[in-house]
RNA sequence: CGGGGUAUAGCUCAGUCUGGUAGAGCACUGGUUUUGGGAACCAGGGGUCGCAUGUUCGAAUCCUGCUACCCCGACCA
């Protein structure tokens, strides 16, 4: 993408409303623009974040299993009377009226939909295990929104349900989202430590919120330290084999928020060199919810002895529009973004730094036609800005890797690559510029780690 | 919803106390000179001062009402 042609409205002075890091860089970078009070239009150079994000969140879906689909954003309000859940969901529904005068909301969230779907189609236990799911966009009225997209009204999010026979079978789904979680997090490069969570009335300790470490946080966390340096499965775990032992393994370790901590159990189990009482910010939670909604809406399967059962359900939730921010909150530093390459809107900038000189625009031209057809995704300073404002400005958008094309250089036939998050440069020969990037950005995409 | 605050150019703000018809920096447009860490100079364009009422010869400024947005708290992906 030439620079000059797309549209990246960054700021140079801080606006004045946004209070925490990533806030204010999504603002300055020209991620998002406010249109109302937790209500953000996402700009091109944000939607591409996004839809990263979007992409590895499907990959590590679809690997675990769950079957991709989509819901509409507008519910019928006879569902939500159905579950129970319309009167007392209250004031954080978004509630409308359609032309006939029928009772529509703008859906907080999946349950009532999914179920509906789920008992029109399946009869059969041979249908089963189940787990469907979207990304959609929601609507909470929140009280207060806050920080950006961390806490905004209507946000992106991913939510899978899965349906099964029984308990244990529904534990199986639940193990499989939760492994997929781990993954999914760490390819964009975040730790995010499970955490146990509120299970609500069903009970169980089938709950667990992701929880990125980040001083900006909204929760507090405490954990063993361990918690942060342990093994993720790999892109290839069985996840039709017994996960058991992976989710025995991260879960055998104190984690929890501040709403479950126990402190004497904390103390008990956690050494006092291994205690962790930091902020955190929750980018997902799992959550086993047993037959809620099955039972009240109906949502039954023949099992094998001809009986018939209320299926058992679990919702796995991410919030995509929250992940952008948390990912902002992790990488960054005092000069802007520092995106993982498995995330950057683009993966390498050219920085022409003298456009309209003859010898430096072929260059640059030259280079950016070897980057596409190398597949790397690069964005090209084309722009007539002097040199201070375009390495400012590759630094505030947090490009993994610039590019430097300066006619001192393309004198002697050679560029510079800079790694964005380390600052280290190397001098290389022109012609070997692509080779070398391709040998730094493949391992760093995190496609099969 | 309770408490606190803000609203003037695209952005950050001054001007409001003490009423006289709107400013700065950055950004933008044209030109000249520049160009390896947010260039310089010259010449321009751009605002019904959040909305509505009232007071006044005259309101960004004073009164009254409203709206939007932000911060702290309770709630949440």
């Amino acid at each position: 993408m030439r620079l000059s042609r797309y549209f990246l409205p960054v700021l140079k002075e801080v606006p004045k409303d946004a209070e925490i890091v990533s806030h204010r860089l999504m603002l300055r970078a020209g991620m998002i623009r406010q249109q109302a009070s937790g209500l953000y239009a996402w700009l091109p150079l944000g939607y591409k974040v996004l839809r990263k994000i979007q992409n590895i969140i499907e990959e590590e879906q679809d690997r675990a299993g769950a079957i991709e689909m989509l819901m509409p954003t507008i519910q019928s309000a006879d569902l939500w009377r159905e579950s129970g859940r319309y009167d007392a969901y209250g004031k954080e529904m978004l509630r409308m009226k359609d032309r006939h005068d029928r009772d529509m909301l703008f859906g907080p969230t999946n349950e009532e939909v999914i179920t509906d779907i789920f008992r029109a189609s399946v009869r059969s236990y041979k249908q089963l295990p189940l787990n469907l799911y979207h990304v959609q966009w929601k609507f909470r009225d929140e009280i207060r929104p806050r920080f950006g997209t961390m806490r905004s009204r209507e946000f992106l999010m991913k939510d899978a349900y899965s349906f099964d026979m029984n308990k244990e079978e529904a534990r199986r789904s639940y193990y499989k989202m939760f492994v997929s979680y781990l993954r999914t997090y760490h390819r964009m490069g975040l730790t995010a430590i499970p955490m146990k969570a509120e299970t609500g009335p069903i009970g169980g300790d089938l709950s667990h919120e992701f929880i990125v470490l980040a001083d900006t946080g909204e929760s507090g966390v405490f954990c063993h330290a361990d918690m942060l340096e342990k093994t993720i499965p790999a892109f290839d775990v069985d996840y039709d084999g017994d996960l058991s032992p992976i989710v025995d393994d991260w879960t055998s370790l104190y984690a929890a928020t501040e709403d479950m901590i126990d402190m004497e159990e904390f103390e008990r189990e956690v050494p006092e060199d291994r205690r962790v009482a930091a902020r955190g910010i929750e980018v997902g939670q799992v959550f086993y919810f047993g037959t809620k909604y099955s039972e009240s809406m109906n949502a039954t399967v023949t099992g094998p002895d001809g009986k018939e059962v209320a299926v058992h359900c679990g919702s796995y939730g991410i919030g995509l529009t929250r992940i952008v921010p948390a990912l902002i909150e992790a990488f960054h530093d005092e000069n802007g973004i520092i995106w993982p390459v498995s995330v950057a809107p683009f993966e390498a900038v050219i920085l022409n730094l003298k456009s309209g000189q003859e010898a430096c625009d072929s260059a640059c031209d030259s280079l950016y036609e070897q980057l596409r057809n190398a597949g790397i995704d690069a964005l090209y300073d084309d722009t007539g800005e002097g040199a201070g404002a375009k390495f400012s400005t590759a630094d505030l958008i947090g490009i993994p890797y610039q590019l430097i094309i300066g006619p001192r250089g393309v004198k002697s036939g050679e560029a510079e690559i800079k790694h964005r998050a380390s600052g280290e440069r190397e001098t290389i020969a022109l012609d070997q510029v692509v080779t070398r990037l391709k040998e730094l950005i493949e391992p760093e995409r995190r496609d099969k780690i």
